[in-house]
DNA sequence: GCCAATAATGGCAGCGCTGCCATTTTCTTT
DNA sequence: AAAGAAAATGGCAGCGCTGCCATTATTGGC
C-alpha cells in the first residue's frame, strides 16, 4: 500500500566509499564543524559518484530540531492564501525549511484534526489563519511547544505569533470612506460569515462605523458558500431588486465586487454616479477593470514573507501590523 | 537557530503508564495487528491523560515507509497550481497522506535544486508540471525509486504517471473553433513561453493549425514576465496599435483575456463583432462577465484529485487524459 | 626539536518509532 | 480435560542520521 523506498544509499556506505567516518561526512555535508579541503572533495566526490540523497528524515530525528513549517489554511480557492503561501515559500526556501499544508475549509473542526497530524510532523511552526480556533486547538497547540503564527487578524489576543492587519479597521476606514464621498443609502452584499470570521469582523466593523454616523447600513444580501464572483453578480441583483435606491454597495471582498461591478455593466446601471461598488483585498484585476475598483489593498504576500521571517529567525513572540491601503479607484 | 520541541510524550512513557509493552501501544494507534478492547480503552486513556502526539518522524524513519508527498510547482499565482493541489489535497487528507511543496518561479535550475531537496523527505511520490525537466531532475527522480507525477500536459513521454490532458490539443481546438466561427486575421497575446513551456504548446498547436487553413497567425504580442490581467490589457493594445485589423486574438489564458477584454470595454470595442476574445483555462470569473468568456475549460482540481488518487492507490504507471472543454462563451 | 594549542577525525549512543519473533494467554475442539 | 489453534502481548534490533566525546594529526612558538 504505501510506497518503500528502494536500495537508498546512506551515509555510511558514502563513508565507506570515501574512506572517512561518518561523522566526517556528515560535517562536510552540513558544512558544519571543521574537516579539511581534501576532505571535503573525496567526501563530495563520493557522494557525486553514489548519487547519495540525505535522509531528512534520519537527520530531524536525530538531532530533535525540525526545519518543516506547518501551514493550516481555510482555502486554496480564496486567493488570499495561495498568495500568503508565496510570500513565505521564497523565505522557507532560501532557507532550507520545508512547507507543509493542509486545507480546512473554513471548518474549525476539521482544522482541530489537522493542526493534530500536523503536529505529528514536529514542525518548527504552525501557521494558522486568524484567532478563531477551538479550544482543543489552542491547548493542542500550547502543548506543542512549536512555534504558532495566526495570520491575517490582528483582532484578539495572540497565542504566540501574529503576523497581518485589523480586519475591523479595514471595515471601519471602508465604511469612512464611502461616508466621506457622500453616500449614505448604502448596502452590503457578503458571503458566509460564519466561516470566514475575517470578514465578518470587517463586516460588523463597516457596520457599527456606519451606525456611528447616522448612516445604518440600509440592507445586506448574504449568499451561503464561498466567496465567488458570480456569488457577488448574483448578490447584487437580488440585493438591488429587494432595494433599488441604494448609492453604495460595500462587498465582502474583491471577487464578490468584481461580480457586482459586472452586473452593473450588464445592466447599463453607471458606476459610481448611479451606485458605487467597493470591495476588499486589492487584487490586481480590479486595477485592469476600465474603471479600477474602490477597495482595500491587503499584504497578503508580505504577511507570509515576515511570519516565515519571524520564524526562521525565532523571534521573541510579537504582533506585527502590516496594515493596509485604501485605494480610491474610479467605482466609488 | 533551529526549533527544538520541548518534554515530548514518547510511545514508551504511553505504553509504562498503560502498563502495556510498546508494541501494543504501536499496534493499538495503528489499529493494526491485534489487542483486546480492555487494552485499547488503558491505552486510549493514557494517550489522552499524557496528550501523546505521535512522532511521525520516528514512524517513518522506522518503517521506511512514507506518506509524505511533495509537490514541485511552477507558481503560486496562476491559479492552475492552487486549484491542482486543493483537489489533490482532499484525497491526501482523507489518506492521512501529508502535502508539502515547493514553488520553482518556472525555473528548470530551480525546480532541480527543490526536487532535490524534496527528495530528502523521501515521500511516496512526487508530482511536477510538465514534461519539462533537466536531465538533472530525471535522472534523480528516477534514482529515487519514488513515484513521479506529471501533472497538466500529456504531450510527452511520462516518467511514470501523467495526468492532465494535451495542451497541444487545445491550441488546436481553439484555432479550429475561431476559424469554423469564420476569424480570418487572428493575433495572439501571450506571457512569457519559454518559461511556462504548456502554453508554449498550446500556442504552436494554434499556429500549425492556422497555418494549415490558410490563415496562418497574422500578428502577436508577448510579454515578458508571468500572466496577468493587466499584462492582457497591455498586450492588446500593442498588438492592436500595430495590427488594428484583426478579427481575433488568442490569449495565452484567461488572466490575460480579460484584460484584453477589458481593454475592449474601456476603448468600446464591440465583442465578437469588432474583436472576438479567445482564452484558456475556464476560470469562474470568465463566466460572470457580461458576456461569458470563449474558453477551454481544463480540469486543474481533477487533475490534482486523480493524481492524489493514483499515488493513494499504489497504481501501475499511466497516463490519464482527463481532457478539456470548449465552452463557446460569447466573445468570440 | 619539544610542548601546548588547535584542527581533523572516528566511534558510538540514541532520537522515537516499527517490524519481527518469541512468548504467554485465551479460546476451541474432541 | 488435554491438545492444538488463535489471539494478545512484550522485547529488542535497527531505520539513518546527529551530537558528544575521545583520539589523532597539525601547527606555531620559543
Amino acid at each position: 500500500m504505501e510506497f518503500k523506498h528502494q536500495a537508498t544509499v546512506t551515509l555510511a556506505e558514502v563513508a565507506d566509499a570515501a574512506g572517512v567516518g561518518e561523522s566526517t561526512v556528515s560535517r562536510v555535508l552540513r558544512n558544519h564543524g571543521s574537516f579539511s579541503g581534501k576532505t571535503r572533495d573525496r567526501v563530495m566526490a563520493a557522494v557525486e559518484r553514489l548519487g547519495y540523497v540525505p535522509n531528512r528524515i534520519a537527520g530531524t530525528l536525530a538531532s530533535t530540531a525540525s526545519r518543516l513549517v506547518a501551514f493550516v489554511i481555510p482555502s486554496l480557492s480564496n486567493i488570499v492564501f495561495p498568495d500568503v503561501l508565496r510570500g513565505a515559500s521564497a523565505v522557507l526556501e532560501e532557507n532550507r525549511y520545508q512547507a507543509v499544508f493542509s486545507v480546512t475549509d473554513y471548518d474549525p473542526g476539521k482544522e482541530e484534526a489537522l493542526a493534530a497530524a500536523m503536529l505529528a510532523w514536529r514542525p518548527a511552526a504552525v501557521m494558522v489563519a486568524g484567532y478563531e480556533h477551538t479550544e482543543g486547538t489552542v491547548k493542542m497547540l500550547r502543548a506543542s511547544g512549536c512555534r504558532i503564527v495566526e495570520l491575517l487578524d490582528l483582532d484578539g489576543d495572540a497565542l504566540d505569533l501574529a503576523v497581518g492587519f485589523s480586519n475591523r479597521a479595514a471595515g471601519r476606514e471602508s465604511a469612512a470612506f464611502l461616508l466621506k464621498r457622500g453616500y449614505r443609502r448604502i448596502g452590503y452584499v457578503g458571503h458566509d460569515l460564519n466561516r470566514d470570521t475575517r470578514a465578518g469582523k470587517r463586516f460588523s466593523a463597516f457596520c457599527e462605523t456606519l451606525g456611528a454616523h447616522d448612516a445604518p447600513l440600509a440592507d445586506r444580501e448574504i449568499l451561503a458558500g464561498a466567496s465567488s464572483v458570480e456569488n457577488g453578480r448574483l448578490g447584487l441583483e437580488r440585493l438591488l431588486a429587494r432595494t433599488p435606491d441604494l448609492g453604495a454597495v460595500y462587498f465582502s471582498n474583491d471577487d464578490m465586487a468584481l461580480g457586482g461591478y459586472f452586473h452593473c455593466l450588464a445592466r447599463g446601471i453607471a458606476i459610481p454616479s448611479q451606485l458605487a461598488i467597493f470591495g476588499y483585498n486589492g487584487l490586481d484585476i480590479g486595477r485592469a477593470t476600465p474603471q479600477p475598483l474602490s477597495t482595500i489593498r491587503t499584504p497578503r504576500v508580505a504577511t507570509g514573507h515576515v511570519a516565515a521571517q519571524l520564524v526562521v529567525a525565532n523571534a521573541p513572540p510579537q504582533v506585527v501590523d502590516l496594515g493596509f491601503e485604501l485605494i480610491e479607484g474610479a467605482t466609488a
